[in-house]
DNA sequence: GAGTTTGAAACT
DNA sequence: CAGTTTCAAACTC
């Protein structure tokens, strides 16, 4: 049932799956305001996080190796309840659900499958072993190596925001949803889970914890929910947080809290530290990895591992709307961004679910909406599937970030793509305002927002959205950003989103799809899978977090045949790296042949769609998405490195920068952009296998281009700056219709060059030259004539124009 | 702007 | 893996 088309799952990479991380989750037990944890029995199923319950479960597992680090998990739900997981130093964890569903917490148990770090893994976590707990009481979970402590946010944000609800945020209700936490970090690492009840003020749950504090990394985050038995009423929006020193990931889940509190719901969250260290420079493959799996029968333990509510709502399909953002070439890393398709009631309220996971080095930010499990949308949800339009949040980016975002879109047959000037685009698919929404309110680094059923500026009929724009690197310091307006999370909500772990043994799945480019979008499996995957940079999705929005603005129709209808208004300063931002926009193709499928094409072979471009033939956008999906499949069958940037670090000792491949020059010397290596502006390698390189360091050649290039760039700079100076006071001049005496006399004596003045210089000039004429004077000399006079004219402006300055200073006007 | 050159990508 | 063809960008005129 969800989603992932079966050729795409083949392009999943191993890191989505991280079996290691991923621990069963013990079929919910909803008990009022308990937590509990079961160790599931079903220790065979590696993925499986999602038994066929008919509570919804969402599991945190954590195996953080680094106890330096401290993690903040944020997860709100909108509407219905707040879940904010955050785990940072010192941080207690707390669980608050003002609103019905029921949360649960287990620790999921390792699966077999998983190689399993599970020493750290949270099954030695307790949440509540014994038996049911009340959330509303601080918990603690497995402080020996992997503290997580659970705590009423009483104190916090959210809870005040619940309370404000009418309702206590701190209880864990159980309404047939289950949240499963498993995590496991350090001890002294709380872990904040935080339930937002309906009717969540966006921006309202907040993690308390220290964002800046070390974080544990996060191996695999897998945040996936899906509704099952009934659909839920109302939406919450869930956002997790975690901030690692280094780099961050935000994963941002918005999802909707099903209307009724019967229909369970599970969220399963695997956080895995990376064993090996925290540093970012670790040999460990980064490693966040999500998948959607198609489950048919709920009764076997899904491979899936999701992390998102279920709504089953509305009948209405809203139809989807997809914006591709330009992705970063190759992201070495993967941020997993789930996107359920957008529930129709739009009675419900939004949920919007924003989690944003800050892991070592990665950030993921996923937002999800809740999704209806896939037994539902075969039986009571049957509406629900109209419903499927899924969204994924594109946010225009600069090219650069190492990570990878895979958004599970909808496949709705309307989509719309972004193209982000400067290049990198996302898929985006919009739905209709009426449902999506959804906000972050920056409070702090480590809160995580509340997201409301408005999300950042969207509206209905011509969507729009606005998007803070990130870098990732400095995600860390995002979420302080006060934001002002409402909007921070670009956000839809969606009766459906997922972020799903794979559920089956994604070893096979692993290598291609982390090369994925960015951009691309993983059709839904063609048995009904609502969700596709779209895989963006995550620099863009933790640009969601930040101040600066990108505004995405479509039309209200989006026809999916319509080309693109998005705009994206990307700052293109500031958080954007230099390079980044300085790089040109990228110049349009011209395939003829190729049909804009195949690497001749720049565009495709970045990742992007092609977006006024002069191409014929184009099927390289979201019209073509098939195709375009394909084309992608053939060059990872060819190449799985196809879409990795080529320029690389080299080997230690060898320059930062390096053609990964070489070049193959034989006539231009290296030294003419027809070279790979000199349009990089990079030295060609031992790997070149040039003939007759002159792209070293020492070649006179290359240095005597170099200087020149350099020159002629100076020259440039020079004459646009003087031809700006020039048209300065030109339009200065212009400006002045009227002679000014200002008091200040400073006026030059231009000011007087008044019409009048400049007709009768002009009608002295003219009887100059009618005087010489008539005169017979040679040519020469009546250009002598006419040039004094006019030198005459100039002497009697300024003359004037000192007089009149010299009067006016006299009476002192 | 048309035509040529070039080398990566694709194909065999 | 090597040779050939295709392709689109870079370059020249």
């Amino acid at each position: 049932m969800d989603v992932v088309s079966p050729e795409l799952n083949s392009l999943l990479p191993d890191e989505i799956m991280d079996t290691e991380a991923i621990e069963d989750v013990p079929q919910p037990q909803p008990v009022a305001t308990t937590v509990q944890s079961e160790p599931s029995d079903d220790t065979s199923v590696p993925m499986e996080t999602d038994t066929p319950m008919v509570s919804e479960s969402l599991s945190l597992c954590s195996d953080a190796a680094s106890t330096e680090h401290t993690q903040d998990l944020t997860t709100s739900t909108a509407t219905d309840s707040t879940l904010c997981i955050s785990s940072g130093s010192q941080i207690p964890i707390s669980i608050s659900s003002s609103s019905s569903p029921l949360l649960t917490l287990k620790p999921a148990l390792a699966t077999s499958t998983a190689t399993t770090k599970t020493t750290d893994s949270v099954t030695g976590t307790s949440v509540s072993t014994s038996g049911l707990q009340k959330l509303t009481a601080p918990f603690t979970i497995s402080p020996a190596n992997h503290q997580i402590i659970l705590n009423k946010v009483a104190s916090s944000q959210a809870t005040e925001a619940a309370k404000s609800v009418g309702t206590q945020p701190q209880v864990i209700k159980q309404e047939g949803q289950k949240l499963l936490v498993t995590a496991i970090g350090k001890s002294g690492q709380p872990i904040v889970l935080q339930l937002p009840h309906t009717g969540s003020k966006p921006g309202v749950s907040q993690t308390s914890g220290d964002t800046k504090s070390q974080a544990p990394q996060f191996k695999v985050v897998t945040i996936g929910g899906r509704s099952e038995l009934k659909p839920v009423v109302g939406s919450a929006s869930n956002q997790v947080t975690t901030l690692q020193a280094q780099q961050l990931k935000a994963v941002q889940i918005a999802k909707k809290t099903p209307a009724s509190s019967a229909a369970p719901i599970k969220f399963i969250i695997t956080k895995t530290v990376n064993s090996k260290g925290l540093s970012p420079q670790t040999s460990v493959p980064p490693v966040i990895a999500g998948r959607v799996l198609t489950q048919n029968s709920p009764v076997i333990p899904p491979r899936t591992i999701t992390l998102s509510e279920t709504h089953n709502t509305s009948i209405q399909s809203i139809p989807g709307k997809k914006i591709a953002i330009s992705p970063l070439k190759t992201p070495s890393k993967v941020t997993v961004v789930s996107v359920a398709s957008p529930t129709s009631n739009t009675s419900q309220k939004s949920v919007a679910l924003p989690v944003n996971v800050a892991l070592g080095q990665q950030i993921l930010t996923v937002q999800q909406s809740t999704s209806a499990s896939p037994v539902k949308v075969a039986t009571s949800q049957s509406t629900a599937q109209s419903i499927k339009p899924v969204q994924s949040v594109a946010v225009g980016g600069v090219g650069g970030s190492q990570f990878k975002t895979i958004i599970p879109l909808a496949t709705q047959p309307n989509v719309q793509q972004i193209q982000v000037p400067g290049s990198r685009f996302h898929y985006v698919r919009l739905v209709t305002a009426t449902t999506a929404s959804s906000t972050g309110q920056p409070s702090g680094p480590s809160t995580s927002s509340i997201q409301t059923a408005k999300p950042m500026v969207v509206s209905t009929g011509a969507v729009r959205m606005s998007v803070p724009i990130v870098p990732a690197q400095t995600m860390k310091q995002v979420a302080p950003k006060p934001l002002t307006s409402a909007a921070q999370v670009v956000t839809t909500t969606q009766t459906q989103q997922r972020l799903i772990m794979p559920a089956t043994p994604l070893p096979q799945i692993q290598p291609n799809f982390t090369n994925l480019p960015p951009g691309t979008v993983l059709a839904p499996a063609p048995g009904g899978g609502n969700v596709g995957y779209a895989v963006v940079p995550a620099q863009y999705v933790t640009q969601l977090q930040q101040s600066p929005f990108v505004t995405l603005a479509s039309s209200s129709g989006f026809p999916a045949s319509t080309g693109i209808q998005t705009q994206a208004r990307l700052p293109l300063n500031g958080s954007l790296s230099t390079a980044e931002t300085t790089s040109r926009p990228r110049k349009p193709c011209n395939c003829t042949k190729s049909q804009c499928l195949k690497l001749y094409c720049d565009c495709f072979a970045n990742g992007e769609f092609c977006n006024n471009c002069n191409c014929n033939n184009c099927f390289n956008n979201l019209e073509h998405e098939t195709e375009r999906l394909k084309a992608i499949k053939t060059c990872l069958d060819r190449n799985p490195e196809a879409f990795k940037p080529k320029i690389g670090k080299g080997k230690e000792g060898e320059s930062d920068r390096r053609h990964s491949k070489g070049c193959n020059c034989k006539r231009s010397g290296c030294l003419k952009n027809y070279c790979e290596c000199y349009e990089a502006k990079i030295m060609c390698s031992s790997i070149c296998k040039c003939i007759g390189c002159k792209n070293f360091e020492e070649s006179p050649e290359r240095k005597t281009l170099m200087h020149l290039a350099d020159a002629a760039e100076v020259r440039v700079q020079q004459q646009t700056a003087a031809k700006t100076k020039l048209s300065s006071q030109i339009s200065d001049l212009l400006m002045r219709t009227t002679p000014v005496i200002s008091s200040g006399g400073g006026r030059l004596p231009y000011t007087f060059v008044t019409k009048e003045v400049l007709e009768a210089t002009y009608e002295c000039l003219l009887e100059q030259a009618k005087k010489a004429e008539q005169t017979h004077q040679p040519q020469a000399e009546a250009e002598r004539m006419i040039l004094e006079e006019f030198g005459h004219c100039l002497m009697r402006i300024i003359s004037s124009a000192g007089k009149a300055k010299a009067d006016c200073a006299s009476i002192n006007c």
